[in-house]
DNA sequence: GTGAAAGCGCTAACAC
DNA sequence: GTGTTAGCGCTTTCAC
């Protein structure tokens, strides 16, 4: 059905060997002999079979992406810079969505390993060792996990809390709650040392409220817990956890910002959009995606493939109404 | 790097072609013999290079998915249908966003298709004579669109509309206001008709708002000559334009539903969310990814290729706040 | 039931 | 500068 490079060659009278140097080394090739090429190509709408040029290359042009769940909106923004730097780069991106299971997490990478030149894992709740293996057989990147000897996209939770830290001080709280997210999450542990060290040495109080899933409705049973614990504001995993905590909160008729502050990490899209709006640890999303892919670029470029320097971005404070009001 | 084919040939005591056989026909090959093979493979870690088989058996196991804008909430739940039911099929999904730009559209799809069996496009913006076109290159599955001869999944937009208008007149609404998508999309006119002939047929009134960026600034931006029309109730092209819209309503000091009713439609996660919470025509949106790629399935297995049945979805009218009171 | 040989579409070495 | 040859990893005849 799709021409060969074969065809080219025949419609353009030389061998296929030429066409495949006139089409990717220009400059090898006699100078008509290359536009009596690229117009037979263009005529057959002739594009090469890059599974076979993966073959011989050892190169595929694609790349993997697992992601934990796409329905958390954090991802789709990293997705996004991922997709765009990619294509730039004229390379295709593979997607996988691991539901949250680590298990899933193994098979899918294990799965695409073999087609692509390398991987993107966001977020991966996979354990050390298994990342090391997997870091092992193909090249990979990072996004929002440390793990040393592998390149990676963070960003900076320890400045992000340290700001949130200091409004919160400044509006006058002096005991705050702490709602964590998934046991497995890397960025969890991140988050609540971050928080931990930076009340510590603002000399505020910090209470820890468990593990709760990082979605709204882990936020809405959570917040009974965080009231009951004497805070008069809350830092919560993420964005979507406030968002939840919040409904609960309103439910109770305690208001936020008057009776209660609310402090996010990610500023997805809905912090704008929730009432009160919610101040957030803003993070570079959708540029971690970039950076990441570029990373990755330089990891297949160098011949010894070892991980190249990792990046940390900063995270930004931006305070909306949820901690408008000093308590 | 990663082991091959003649690895495991020379680990079992077999040829190359015993391996293929015993792993993908394992009824052709003696029993011994298989588990040999069998154990040989699994100590390598060998899986089989899919590039190189779907040289040959002119299947890549690989599908393409094209996207316009992941950031909306709508396509992440279409896309997580989609992969969840290719991944039971063992197939890899190639993800594309086109941030909404039909020019990269129609690049993304030609740069994709030589190196996937079919592709599933989704509320693709591209003009009818290029879908046509790709399908005639490429198995295309659209969703979200309708285009004659091409197989696709779709929501039943007439119906839907219709239990809005019923809900809308039973709380005694006499003119309800339409606002619009992009000019561009498909359901944009399904929609926009479906809801005049129910509101013809109910003997209500309605009013057409302009098109407007399917966004939550769309809405907002669209609230003003919402209020201007003299309608008390409002439908929308989606919930993200709803929710934009409840927000200057708000921000204008009218009260929703006091003064004034409003209908998404999508039910994204974050209409439970909003306060009022949206009243929405929900509709099955991972559903339609898993008949998405069931319908591509068909097509492939299809010796002609031809287009299977199309599926159309049922949505359902879910009542929330921002249409709890008569006005 | 199993092996040897051919070939999918392409590129890289080697001749010329 | 261009054609010929070989081969990437795999499946599939075709012999045995």
């Amino acid at each position: 059905m799709s021409s060969t490079i074969r065809d080219v060659a025949r419609l353009a009278g030389v061998s296929a060997s030429t066409v495949s140097r006139a089409l990717s080394m220009p400059e090898m090739v006699n100078a008509a002999t290359r536009e009596r090429v690229q117009s037979a190509a263009e005529r057959l709408g002739y594009a090469p079979n890059r599974a076979a040029r993966g073959l011989i290359t050892g190169r595929t042009g694609n790349i993997g992406l697992v992601v934990p769940d796409l329905a958390n909106p954090f991802f789709p923004s990293v997705v996004k810079g991922i997709q765009a730097r990619a294509r730039a780069a004229d390379i295709a991106v593979f997607l996988a969505d691991t539901d949250e299971d680590p298990a899933a997490e193994v098979g899918l990478v294990r799965a695409l390993a073999k087609q692509v030149d390398g991987m993107i894992l966001c977020s991966p709740r996979a354990g050390l060792d298994e990342l090391t293996g997997f870091a092992a057989d193909t090249r990979v990147v990072l996004v929002n996990r440390e793990v040393p000897d592998i390149g990676s996209v963070t960003f900076d939770n320890t400045d992000g809390m340290r700001q949130a830290v200091g409004h919160l001080a400044a509006l006058g709280h002096r005991r705050i709650a702490w709602v964590g997210g998934p046991a497995k999450s890397w960025s969890d542990g991140e988050r609540a040392r971050g928080l931990t060290d930076a009340a510590a040495a603002a000399g505020l109080e910090v209470v820890k409220i468990g593990h709760f899933p990082p979605h709204y409705d882990g936020g809405y049973a959570a917040a009974d817990q965080v009231v009951a614990s004497g805070a008069t504001a809350v830092v919560t995993y993420n964005d979507l956890v406030a968002i939840g905590l919040m409904a609960r909160l309103d439910a109770r008729g305690i208001s936020v910002p008057n009776d209660f502050s609310v402090v996010g990490i990610d500023d997805i899209a809905m912090s704008r959009m929730a009432r009160p709006a919610l101040t957030t640890v803003s993070l570079p999303k959708q540029q971690a995606g970039r950076v990441a892919v570029e990373l990755l670029l330089a990891l297949l470029d160098d011949p010894d493939g070892s991980a190249g320097p990792s990046r940390q971005l900063p995270g930004e404070l931006i305070v909306r109404g949820s901690t408008g009001v000093t308590p």
